[in-house]
DNA sequence: AGCACGCCGACT
DNA sequence: GTCGGCGTGCTC
């Protein structure tokens, strides 16, 4: 009797916590805390020697574990759910779908500041010591590279910098960085992390609330309207091309949520997430949230708890604002749907804009997903009639689409960069105090390092990744561990001397440019000039004031920039991404291409665009200078379907990685084996073979892919066989990426 | 992911 | 002889 009673006033709550574990943990309860819990709410608990906090996702009376290895939870850390239902289930699904564990899903929620206890950590700052120069740094060149390259990125900044993200960026430990603090070279400084609200600051773009729509904008509006008054939602593929007023549908459609007293989310890519952008927003509806990476964890935080009160109704934000706790979710939009940053490239490695429409549907909320150039996953479901398409075909002033010119390379003699029709734009343009963009894709000043005799390029060490030549540095770069060397004077591969730079960067355009055009101002825009969030701000900036003549830049210039006097836009070259091992090279150029023509002619002044290539029978090219995106989907889709692939088929992609070569081949020969034979002709089983990256900072990298039909039970067989297999396995590292949109 | 336990090289 | 490198195994 006394033992019933024992078990019935016991309590156990099950504990996610964000550990790559697939798995939850048990914990008793203290009679004293037993009415604080509750699915949703955090606990602070132990956890082998540490304390970690986690988020209760189920309560019950019953415990299947031996009472000795289950302990107590240290503290109930909220009053009431942080993380309510809604949530709660949705990660719940992403733990599943993507193969995660909840609580990584449910760490992709929470803000930073609530994944750990007590207050908000002061941010680490860097800077240079007074009377710290060049002479210092010359004491450190060959002596201590990494010390070199963090003082200079220090002594080039125009103020301090934070620690944790300047060591991120130069892919250094906290060691050299704690060297040059002992040397007294280097100050180390706690800020307080700024609490300033960036909606306070913000102009509405010069955009006014038109009082007529386009015909194409009243359809649309019109569908999204009685599709929230019903409550029914449903997902809409809101496709039009730049300029037709997508936004306005999205602010009208947000306005109508709001008078039905439901909420709304608001997705852009990062790199669109500009004052400007947010303006628009800020405007129509007042106080918005704004959730972006570069958010202090206090900012992050206060958003938070005002969008989970109701006091804030609206969020714009990036990739993680899809899981914002919006009171009443009523309208999620994603502009730019087409976007492969929207999907998470570390666990849990989710696709936003599909959390978004599988979110939209569970609450029976509206999901609009904008683009001038659709995905074509989201387009052959608009075909397919599981979503609505809609269309604004026109744009909204009547603007023209920009003239496009494609300049074959192959008939500018001396091998360029910059072509003739190019270079006679450009100084049009310069003459008529009008502004030019130039894209490439690539940063750096030469791409390669390349040996005449053998044919052989520089590579890194530790990747298999040939390593750019970086002139302001003096040295050549490997973009993708980070490691600087200086030049060798030989071949590497067969001691020939007489290795020459080959190929064009951002940095080599940029003073190609000033020697053409000695008196045109010219600025770039790359992630070795924009070290700050202020120095993309002020260069911004001074393009709209009219200080600069043209602008060089990567893909930080490609999205989103919209400045009335840019009229011609050149692309240096668009193969950089055409040639790409991804089977979506053909697609993410002709986004590229179209994203960027955007950039001119989107006021009264007619816009140019040149695109430089030595592919210009593309099909990718072609109809990207014929603005004709349906041609285009109709070209690609028809490739697609020929080989199974998305989106008439899903892919599941599995990297082994590790040191030792052999471990890596031994195991993913194993894998690939044990689908082979349990998937039989359910889905197909491609490779193992070297991953496009065969390594990476010295790990040997093999994958293999899954593709199989879109339903079937294809890949819940392959989840589970995966999960089963890597149980207890600890080498090698194995990710799985679910629906990956990148291969490299 | 941490973090400790555990087995092999360069140092007081 | 020890200090400490990071490989491996566990966490309710």
């Amino acid at each position: 009797m006394a033992e019933l009673f024992e078990s019935e006033e016991s309590l156990f709550v099950e504990v996610a916590l964000a550990k790559p574990v697939r798995r939850e943990f048990t914990y008793a309860v203290d009679p004293s805390l037993v009415d604080q819990v509750s699915p949703g709410v955090r606990v602070s608990v132990p956890f082998a020697r540490r304390r970690e906090v986690g988020v209760v996702v189920a309560v019950s009376h019953e415990c299947d574990l031996p009472a000795s290895r289950v302990r107590r939870i240290y503290e109930v850390l909220d009053q009431q759910a942080v993380v309510g239902q809604d949530l709660l289930d949705l990660t719940r699904w992403m733990a599943d779908y993507y193969v995660c564990a909840w609580g990584e899903a449910l760490a992709a929620v929470l803000p930073a500041a609530m994944k750990r206890e007590g207050e908000q950590r002061k941010a680490v700052v860097l800077k240079p010591a007074e009377g710290i120069g060049t002479q210092e740094l010359e004491q450190l060149d060959g002596k201590s590279d990494k010390q070199f390259r963090l003082l200079r990125t220090l002594l080039e900044a125009s103020g301090p910098l934070v620690r944790s993200e300047v060591l991120k960026r130069l892919g250094l430990s906290m060691s050299p960085a704690q060297t040059l603090v002992r040397k007294g070279w280097v100050l180390e400084e706690k800020v307080e992390p700024s609490t300033d609200s960036l909606t306070d600051d913000l102009d509405n773009g010069g955009r006014v609330r038109p009082d007529k729509l386009s015909e194409d904008q009243e359809t649309a509006v019109s569908s999204m309207e009685t599709a929230l008054s019903d409550e029914k939602g449903g997902t809409f593929l809101l496709h039009g091309v730049t300029g037709s007023g997508k936004t306005e549908v999205y602010l009208r459609t947000i306005e109508k949520a709001l008078e039905l007293g439901q909420g709304a989310i608001v997705l852009v890519p990062e790199i669109a997430l500009t004052p400007q952008t947010v303006g628009w927003f800020a405007s129509r509806f007042g106080q918005v949230a704004v959730m972006h990476s570069r958010l202090t964890d206090r900012q992050r935080l206060v958003m938070w708890r005002r969008v989970q009160s109701g006091d804030l109704r609206v969020v714009v934000g990036a990739r993680s604002a899809i899981f914002a706790p919006v009171q009443n979710l009523g309208v999620i939009v994603v502009d730019e749907e087409h976007e492969p940053s929207f999907k998470q490239g570390s666990t849990p490695r989710y696709h936003a804009r599909d959390v978004a429409v599988v979110r939209a549907k569970r609450l029976g909320a509206v999901c609009i997903l904008g683009s001038a150039t659709p995905s074509l996953e989201s387009f052959e479901n608009a075909r397919r009639e599981r979503y609505r398409l809609l269309t604004l075909a026109s744009r909204v002033n009547a603007n023209t689409l920009p003239e496009v010119a494609i300049v074959d390379m192959k008939g500018e003699k001396g091998n360029p960069m910059i072509s003739r029709v190019l270079r006679d734009r450009i100084v049009e343009a310069i003459g008529r105090k009008e502004q030019s963009i130039l894209f490439l894709n690539r940063r750096g000043f030469s791409p390669t390092l390349w040996c005449s005799q053998c044919f052989e390029v520089v590579r890194c060490k530790q990747c298999d990744v040939a390593m750019t030549y970086h002139r302001g540095h003096g040295r050549i770069v490997c973009h993708s561990c980070c490691e600087e060397i200086v030049p060798p004077k030989d071949c590497p591969s067969c001691t020939a001397p007489g290795l020459r730079f080959l190929g064009h960067g951002s940095e080599k355009v940029e003073v190609v440019l000033a020697k053409t055009f000695p008196e045109a101002r010219i600025a770039r825009m790359d992630s070795d000039t924009m070290l700050r969030r202020e120095d993309y701000e002020d260069t911004l900036a001074a393009f709209g004031r009219g200080e600069i003549d043209v602008l060089v830049g990567t893909q930080m210039i490609a999205k989103g920039l919209d400045f009335p006097r840019v009229t011609v836009v050149g692309v240096i070259s668009a193969d950089g991404a055409l040639h790409l091992p991804d089977l979506r090279a053909a697609e993410r150029t002709f986004q590229l291409l179209a994203q960027v023509s955007g950039r001119a002619g989107r006021a009264d002044l007619p816009g140019r665009i040149v695109i430089q290539t030595h592919a210009p029978e593309h099909s990718a090219i072609l109809h990207a200078s014929r603005h004709d995106y349906l041609a285009f989907a109709e070209e690609e889709l028809a490739q697609r379907k020929e080989l199974s692939y998305p989106p008439f088929g899903r892919m599941l992609r599995i990297v082994l990685e590790d040191v030792d070569p052999s471990i890596v081949e031994k195991a993913a020969g194993e894998f690939a084996e044990a689908l082979r034979a349990t998937l039989g002709d359910k889905a197909q089983t491609l490779g193992p073979m070297p991953a496009p990256m065969a390594m990476i900072r010295g790990r040997h990298r093999h994958h293999i892919l899954i593709k199989g039909p879109l339903d079937g039970p294809a890949f819940g067989i392959a989840r589970n066989l995966l999960v089963h297999m890597m149980e207890g396995r600890t080498r090698p590292r194995i990710t799985l990426d679910v629906d990956p949109v990148q291969m490299l």
